[in-house]
Order: C-alpha cells, then structure tokens, then sequence
DNA sequence: AACAGTTTCAACCGCTTTATC
DNA sequence: AGATAAAGCGGTTGAAACTGT
C-alpha cells in the first residue's frame, strides 16, 4: 500500500485520535449491552452514517468501530462457523486472481466478511506456507495451489457433486482442473491461467501436507459445487 | 493441575478513496 | 476546485482459547 500521505492528513488523523482521546470512547471487545443498543438503533434507523449513529445511541465508539462490529458480527446475514470446502476452493482461486483483494473476495463468498477471509487466509494458508517453507508470493507455491491442493478439495466434495453433476471428472495432476476453465478464459493481470502445462518441481509439491485434514464442517455442503461456482463466477467481471 | 507455547480471530490503526459542501 | 467528512480497505495486534507437556 502506499504509504505516502500528506501532512494535512496525518494532521487530520491526529486530530481525529485526540478527539476520540478527549471524547473519552472505548475500545476493546464490545459487550452485550453495547451490541444490543448497536443492534436495536440499526434496526429502527438503519445503518450508514457512523459518527453520528453512534452519538445519537448513545453508544461511547467511535463511528468507525460501530461500523465493524455490525459489519462483521451484529448483521443478520453474516454466516459463522467453519469455511466450507467450496468456500475454501473458492478463496484460493478468487486469491491468485486478485491477490489480498479481500472485501471483493468476500463478496463471491455470501455471508463471508473480509476480515473472517483474510484471518483464514493468514492463519490457514500463510502458515502452510511457512511449513513447506515456501514463500507464499513464489509461482510454485501457487501452483501447488491451483495444481494440488485444488484438486484435492475437488475430489472430497466431488462423490457428493456427483448425485447432481454425474458428468464432472477430475484431471489429476499439473493440467487444467475442469471445471474452472470458465475461471481461466478470463485472465486479469497477476493471473497465472498461462501455467497450464506447469510442472511442479516445488518442495511445497507432493509433500502428503494437506492443509485441510482437519474438520470443516464436512457433510453440511452437499449441494453441488459445481452449481455454487457457476453462480459465483457468472457474477465475475 | 499448572504452566508454556501456539493458534485464532475480533478489533484497531493508518491510510486511501469517495461523497458532499 | 479545494476542503472536509465519511466510508472503506488491508495490515497488524493482542487477548482469549486451545493444545501439549
């Protein structure tokens, strides 16, 4: 990010923790009485306007902060809980096409905040990274990505795909995965669709590390996959 | 049971972008 | 056109929860 900015600014963000200093606002984890004054104040006046929605109920935050908490937590549609295995096919191919992208990744993920998706991306992702000790910015981490890990959730979720897409096969190893081939004819800048024909000589590769051994909520998304990604990738640009 | 180390994730911070006057 | 306010974004932090010894 660039991080240039003008005196003025920085001024106006000085000026801006010195009022929230002298308005004496709190910080910290949010208590029940704080989200249900948030809550009830949304729901009778609707949200936007942060600063003076948190004034007028009377809650001691700043705008900024009520934003979040209704944003990530207090919203009625935010869906909790483990990433679903599609969700997570989902992050890694949205990801390699649009880097740390995070609040336009969540919004292929419904429910999904940025902030869950960029936590799950850190914690999940970087740290199996760190494992193969790969960087996680190098083509052959990616590739293992696209090329072995992909694949990998394709064929768990695939027996439930089945039942409703019997036609679905998956092509093992460093090729095209069919069925993101939609995915690959749009190819933005930073995409690596062009590693078709990669080989994998990576330390990351064929390790048997699978990322996603342990439990996601496995058995509640049997809806076809397929389905679900034709959805989300219609609605790509 | 107690402690240390690790992981997770809610919340914050600094900054940019967009909207409004 | 410029100033200001509000909204939004991505990176980082720290406390709670979890795990291992």
């Amino acid at each position: 990010m660039d991080t240039n900015c003008g005196p003025l600014v920085k001024t106006q963000a000085k000026m801006q923790y010195a009022e929230n200093e002298m308005l004496g606002l709190r910080k910290g984890p949010w208590t029940l009485d704080e989200d249900t004054i948030l809550l009830n104040y949304i729901t009778t006046h609707g949200e936007g306007h942060w600063n003076s929605l948190a004034r007028s109920a009377g809650l001691r935050r700043s705008g900024k902060s009520c934003r979040l908490r209704w944003l990530n937590y207090l919203r009625p549609d935010v869906r909790r809980g483990n990433i679903t295995l599609q969700e997570q096919i989902l992050i890694l191919d949205l990801h390699s096409r649009w880097g740390n992208r995070w609040s336009k990744i969540a919004q292929h993920l419904p429910g999904r905040t940025d902030n869950e998706i960029k936590n799950y991306w850190r914690t999940r992702v970087i740290k199996q990274a760190k494992q193969l000790r790969c960087d996680v910015n190098s083509k052959e981490f990616r590739d293992t990505l696209r090329y072995v890990w992909m694949p990998r959730l394709l064929e768990r979720i695939q027996p439930a795909s089945q039942i409703l897409q019997p036609q679905i096969k998956l092509d093992p190893g460093p090729t095209q995965i069919q069925g993101f081939h939609g995915l690959d004819s749009v190819t933005p800048a930073g995409s690596f669709s062009d590693s078709s024909s990669v080989e994998l000589h990576s330390d990351c590769s064929g390790s048997g590390l699978d990322p996603w051994e342990e439990g996601n909520g496995g058995g509640e998304w049997l809806e076809s996959l397929w389905n679900e990604l034709e959805i989300k990738y219609s609605s790509l640009p």
